[in-house]
RNA sequence: GCCGUGGUGGUGGAAUUGGUAGACACGCAGGACUUAAAAUCCUGUGAUACUCAAAUAUCGUGCGGGUUCGAUUCCCGCCCGCGGUACCA
């Protein structure tokens, strides 16, 4: 009888549904075991190759458990939510919950091919209202919850408002950017008021973050969607833009999770991973001041700036600096507006005048900017009083609404203008003495209020080494900036500051070029007064530390490269001498030219200069975390809505606010789902708000037109599984307690510091309100890793005139020698021996006769030479043609006078070349669908089918062919490799698939996908299967083992046992095949042996093994059947055989008795010729015998 | 850049605690069966040198050093690939 794996499969996959085999239900009586997958993103790509390595992985352990009597739970579901839907339905207008059933349709298809054994009646989607119910009632609880920092643990926000009641804001409670108040003052507070001070405390709260930006697609960007400054689709500019946004305070909770990582039976690279990320450091906070002497700023010493008192100053600005850094959206247009002497007159912004902060101000003639509808509502309730105060100081205040600012802002700017030009210089009103308000200025009032404040604050955790601080650097967003350029560096900042601005955090960081800009002022050493210049570079990134660093050229080598740039001094601060081998970071060494701390050990020396520091008051000790809050609000549609409305327009009982509309009030639970609406078009919503901006009831409602992001859903899933399908809870508590938690959860190492972060942080908040009875949610994680695909590149040319002069000047080059020259300015790129001039456009596909005038126009003039307009597309697609034109120009006299215009372009459409000329034009790489290239050849007519853009493309081919590059790389769908199982289970069976899949090779390991080898495991199986059944049938004896054929088993139980328990799977496969090669070879089909082999085969191949265990005549399924149990006795061996080395190197073997001793040995493989030989009869240096191992003679 | 991880025959990989490097499988070569092919089975297969052959020697785990009787494994310094880098999932 022949193995039919497609026959076998479908019955079984039936019986086990019909059965019911794989639903678990909770059993107090038998112990429990969950083995939990990173559910999948349903892409419309299917599942690929890739995915099923860790769920294979898993199933095997799910089933090894059960047939060790433990109660497995082993579930699935749907990441449903995401980004690459939403694309879709853009492009397409299919609603994304359409696009999303049909690919986990697909999905659930695909994975019962493969026989895993989940409990599908648990099955959990993100993105359905039953699940999400529970996302959003979640986020409620994040936003109703503070951490209290004394209990360490998280709380109801009641019980803060209990503290504030009865103790105003204490020392305890204190946090950055709350104002002091007592409990009397609490309780008059307005709602608004106290609804601002309770959001520096909620674990969910509103903040200003930066997105990409991208103003021609009107949408804002997911960092991967961004390249080198550009928008992947379209090639847009974008930028980096300020958005009020929701957050979750993850950073309480950076210590538990650091500390939670030592309970956790997680690879030392994965906890490794995430210290990292939270990056807990210790140092200090230190106070540069800045420099008087050396700064030329305006008015230092006119009075026209003094605005304050000393006393106000101090208080103010740190007010001021915090609005600075966090302006509403409607301030931050208004300052792109104004900044930079736009308007000709310089403003600032938030700057302390009195006792106010004026939003904008130009001092020098006295005009005040002020914006309404915004946070600061303490400032609104004194409007009167304030404009009377500014008044008297000779300022003159003008309003605009947050509506006006949206609505047009050119009127607005053109308002100020005109109001400017009507004001004359600032007349201060001669009751008020400048010079007294600015009493005292000299001691702690800024030299240079003109120049941001007081001081320069920055996070070091190396202190001693601030003798060697030769400059700062602060990064080009910090909020001093501005105020620290000096007039002479402004432009250069200014372009610095654009430059850095089209970058993300990753190219900053990547650039390996130095680079950056001296802001023109400079700072002083706190201890010695040196003055210190102040640069701006792009490796200081504003959200760490402070955004700014003293700079040890000495000690950092990112510092000393930028000294070395600059050319700026280098002072030696640490002897070494006395540690050969210490490299420049290790904190060892003798400190040297460093005043005080000289001879001190580095470690020693932190601790005396942090004593110090303290003592002067110049700074503080400080914990410093890399990680940061966590940003959890997503410009998109498809996504979990926030279950939060904005008062008071739509919020009873805010009636009393007057104006205000942006206080977030949040849904009841009754209220919840909040379900997503239907909207008219899933585009961007307009000025970078998201699609649920088009459903006009949904704004009119007041709802948060944002939606949470992809980690929202998937930050509590594996509760969910516990109950999935409970009404009114997101899972009952007796399920939860008999669950607790995930004891092994298999999933790649990708999301070490994303998804495995937020999740612990979420789990650990819910065990703080007790919903959950552990701590951390996966004990044990296992990461596969993944397989790779194998994608092909087509290589597009590109057409701009940048890249086409270079190309084509190389190709003249090669013609003519040093008779080109390259133009970088005007309008000619090239010219050869000043005769022919070549000018070269992209061609835009419109206005032809404009580039033909202006061209004719232009060189009209030229009588002694030739001059031509090319277009890109065409010399790209007919080079030799352009070179023999120019040939035969210089040869004739046709180049006195000759003005030539390229003909009107064909079309302006892609054009790509064949691998093999990708060096012969400007190319770049571009992924294409590997279904529409055979052995890297690219299937033309159906790449022109597959896309309107490709329809028009062109090509050069080779040799009538066109060859794609090809790249190893992560099998996705943008990437177009994705490669899917069905193919192979079609040919091969599940069985065959899921053994290969574990034979590739470590689990752990990513590796490219390539089915070459697969031939092999599906060799084995039928082998297997031989030993059932031959051709006359079946052929399983009763007849007893020999000892031989018991040593088979016994030795495949225990190596498949101990390789299971330590996930070496591909080992597994290979004992397998042993095993069946060497019962094959010993022709022996004997019950005895082949029925525990069945059971130990199960995990791995469920298909077949059922078959045969119910040909064995077994009744249940093999999969509840017991674990074979190992004997020693079959294994134990009497005799060894040694590989004798001579110096190491194995040169001869020996069978010797295990229990002889050393002497005996030795006597005995000295006599050995084959060991004379190397001796030459004479006594070894050395005789070493590891028992059972290895015998050494060192001669 | 930073953090993590990997690099072994033509290929995927094995070697579990420092102890015979290359298990198992693919591929390739030769042979058996067959009219033939497929399938199946058998033999060989790291490189080099020598040899009719058997055998033997030298080299060999990304590169360069080190520790050790002995290193794929431990240490130091490099090179390259992959993952992450806070809005792909």
């Amino acid at each position: 009888m022949e193995f039919n794996f497609k026959e076998i499969e479908d019955k079984w996959k039936k019986v086990w549904a019909k059965n019911g085999t794989y639903t678990v239900t909770e059993d107090p009586n038998t112990p429990k075991y969950y083995v939990l997958d990173m559910f999948p993103y349903p892409s419309g790509a299917g599942l690929h190759v890739g995915h099923p390595l860790g769920y294979v992985a898993s199933d095997i352990y799910a089933r090894y458990k059960r047939l060790k009597g433990f109660n497995v739970l082993h579930p699935m579901g749907y990441d449903a939510f995401g980004l690459p839907a939403e694309q879709y339905a853009i492009e397409t207008g299919t609603h994304p919950a359409v696009t999303t059933e049909k690919a986990i349709k697909r999905y659930k298809e695909q994975l019962d091919k493969i026989g895993f054994s989940y409990d599908w009646s648990r099955q959990v989607v993100t993105a359905e209202p039953d699940y999400y119910k529970w996302t959003q009632w979640i986020f409620l609880k994040l936003f109703g919850s503070w951490y209290n920092r004394e209990a360490n643990k998280a709380e109801l926000i009641e019980t803060l408002v209990a503290k504030f009641e009865a103790n105003g804001l204490s020392k305890e409670l204190a946090r950055e950017g709350v104002e002091a108040f007592t409990a009397e003052q609490w309780k008059g507070f307005s709602k608004a008021k106290q609804s601002q001070v309770l959001m520096n405390y909620r674990l969910a709260f509103l903040s200003y973050a930066e997105v990409n930006w991208c103003e021609a697609l009107g949408t804002v960007l997911a960092n991967d969607e961004v390249k080198d400054g550009k928008s992947e689709r379209g090639g847009h500019p974008v930028e980096r833009r300020k958005m009020r946004q929701w957050f979750l305070r993850i950073t309480e909770y950076s210590d538990r999770l650091l500390d939670g990582l030592n309970t956790l039976d997680w690879s030392d690279a994965m906890k490794e991973m995430q210290r990292n990320w939270i990056g807990r450091s210790e140092g200090a906070l230190i106070k540069f001041d800045l420099s008087q002497t050396l700064s030329e700023g305006e008015g230092l010493n006119s009075p026209r700036y003094h605005t304050t008192d000393s006393q106000t100053w101090n208080t103010s600005i740190d007010f001021a600096k915090e609005h600075r850094s966090n302006p509403t959206e409607a301030e931050a247009i208004v300052w792109e507006q104004l900044r930079a002497k736009r308007t000709g007159y310089k403003f600032r912004r938030q700057h302390p005048i009195d006792q106010f902060i004026a939003d904008f101000v130009c001092l020098e003639r006295g005009l005040i900017v002020e914006i309404d509808g915004k946070i600061h509502l303490e400032q609104k309730e004194n409007d009167q009083l304030r404009t009377e105060v500014l008044n008297r100081y000779g300022f003159t205040v003008v309003r605009f609404t947050n509506e006006q600012v949206f609505g047009n802002i050119d009127t607005v700017v053109s308002k100020i203008k005109e109001t400017l030009a009507t004001m004359t210089e600032r007349v201060i009103p001669s009751e008020v003495d400048d010079n007294e308000l600015s009493e005292g200025q000299n001691s702690s009032l800024p030299f240079g209020e003109g120049r941001g404040g007081v001081s320069l604050e920055v996070f070091t955790t190396r202190p001693d080494t601030i003798f060697g601080a030769t400059f700062m650097v602060i990064a080009p967003e910090h909020e001093l900036v501005d105020s620290l350029t000096t007039p002479e560096q402004k432009e250069a900042v200014d372009k610095y500051v654009a430059y850095v601005k089209s970058r993300t955090d990753v190219e900053r960081q990547q650039e390996k070029r130095v680079t950056g800009e001296f802001t023109g002022s400079y700072a002083v050493n706190p201890f010695n007064g040196t003055p210190i210049p102040i640069y701006m570079a792009e490796y200081v990134l504003a959200g760490y530390g402070t955004g700014a660093i003293m700079a040890v050229p000495a000690d950092d080598e990112r510092d000393r490269k930028f000294a070395e740039k600059f050319g700026l001094p280098v002072i030696e601060i640490i002897d070494k001498s006395m540690y050969p081998g210490a490299t420049i970071e290790d904190k060892k060494g003798k400190m040297i030219n460093s005043e005080f701390l000289n001879g001190l050990e580095v470690v020693d020396a932190i601790k005396a200069v942090l004593d110090e520091v303290e003592k002067r008051g110049i700074g503080q000790r400080k914990v410093n975390y890399k990680q940061r809050d966590a940003g959890y609000s997503r410009q998109r549609y498809w996504g979990e809505p926030f279950p939060i409305k904005y008062g008071p327009k739509h919020v009873e009982g805010f009636e009393d606010l007057g104006g205000a509309e942006d206080i977030p009030v949040p849904l009841s639970e009754d209220q919840l789902p909040l379900v997503l609406p239907e909207v008219s078009s899933f585009k961007p919503g307009g000025d970078g708000r998201s699609p649920l901006a088009n459903s006009e009831a949904w704004v009119k409602a007041g709802y948060e037109t944002d939606t949470m992001p992809g980690y929202a859903g998937s930050s509590w899933y594996f509760l969910r599984y516990m109950d999935a399908k409970n009404p009114n809870e997101f899972a009952a508590k007796d399920k939860i307690d008999y669950w607790k938690n995930v004891d092994i959860y298999f999933g790649g190492a990708e999301h070490a510091v994303g998804h495995l972060l937020y999740s612990r942080m979420w789990h650990k908040f819910l065990h703080d309100l007790g919903y959950v009875p552990t701590d951390e949610p996966f004990q044990k994680m296992v990461n596969q890793g993944m397989i790779q695909g194998r994608s092909n590149i087509l290589y597009r040319v590109s057409e701009l005139e940048k890249d086409v002069v270079k190309w084509f000047s190389d190709l003249l080059r090669k013609k003519y020698k040093k008779r080109i020259i390259i133009s970088e300015q005007g309008n000619i790129d090239i010219s050869i021996d000043d005769k022919v001039v070549i000018e070269i456009k992209r061609f835009d596909g419109y206005n032809y006769r404009m580039y033909q005038d202006t061209f004719y126009s232009r060189f009209r003039h030229y009588t002694s030479k030739a001059a031509l307009l090319f277009f890109t597309n065409n010399i790209i697609r007919d080079s030799k043609f352009y070179i023999n034109l120019i040939d035969t120009i210089l040869k004739s006299s046709l180049s006195d006078g000759y003005l030539f215009v390229d003909t009107k372009p064909q079309k302006v459409a892609p054009l790509y070349v064949s691998n093999g000329f990708k060096d012969k034009f400007p190319c770049s790489p571009k992924h294409v669908d590997i279904n529409l290239v055979h052995n890297d050849i690219l299937n033309l007519k159906e790449f022109k089918r597959s896309s309107i853009e490709n329809r028009e493309s062109d090509f050069v081919l080779y040799k009538g062919k066109y060859y794609c590059g090809y790249e190893v790389e992560k099998m996705s769908k943008s990437k177009y490799n994705v490669v899917t199982p069905d193919d192979v289970i079609d040919k091969y069976g599940a069985d065959c698939f899921r053994m290969f899949e574990m034979f590739l090779g470590p689990i752990e390991q990513s590796k490219p996908w390539d089915d070459k080898g697969i031939s092999g495991t599906y060799n084995f199986l039928r082998k297997f299967w031989r030993l059932f059944y031959d051709d006359k049938g079946w052929k399983v004896t009763d007849a007893e083992p020999t000892k031989e054929e018991y040593k088979v088993l016994h030795k495949t139980i225990k190596k498949i046992a101990d390789d299971i328990e330590r996930l070496n799977y591909n080992t597994c496969v290979s004992s397998f095949m042993i095993a069946v090669n060497e019962l094959t070879s010993a022709n022996c089909s004997k019950r005895k042996v082949l029925e525990p082999l069945v059971i130990l085969l199960a995990p791995f191949a469920p298909f077949i093994t059922e078959e045969l265990w119910s040909a064995l005549g077994n009744t249940g399924s093999v999969h509840q059947a017991a674990y074979p149990k190992f004997e020693e006795q079959y294994l134990v061996e009497s005799e060894f055989e040694y590989p004798i080395s001579i110096n190491g190197k194995t040169r001869a073997q020996v069978k010797l008795a295990l229990d002889l001793s050393e002497a005996d040995a030795r006597a005995y493989v000295l006599g050995l010729e084959s060991v004379t030989k190397w001796t030459n009869g004479a006594e070894p240096k050395k005789f070493i015998y590891v028992k059972g191992r290895i015998i050494n003679v060192v001669v």
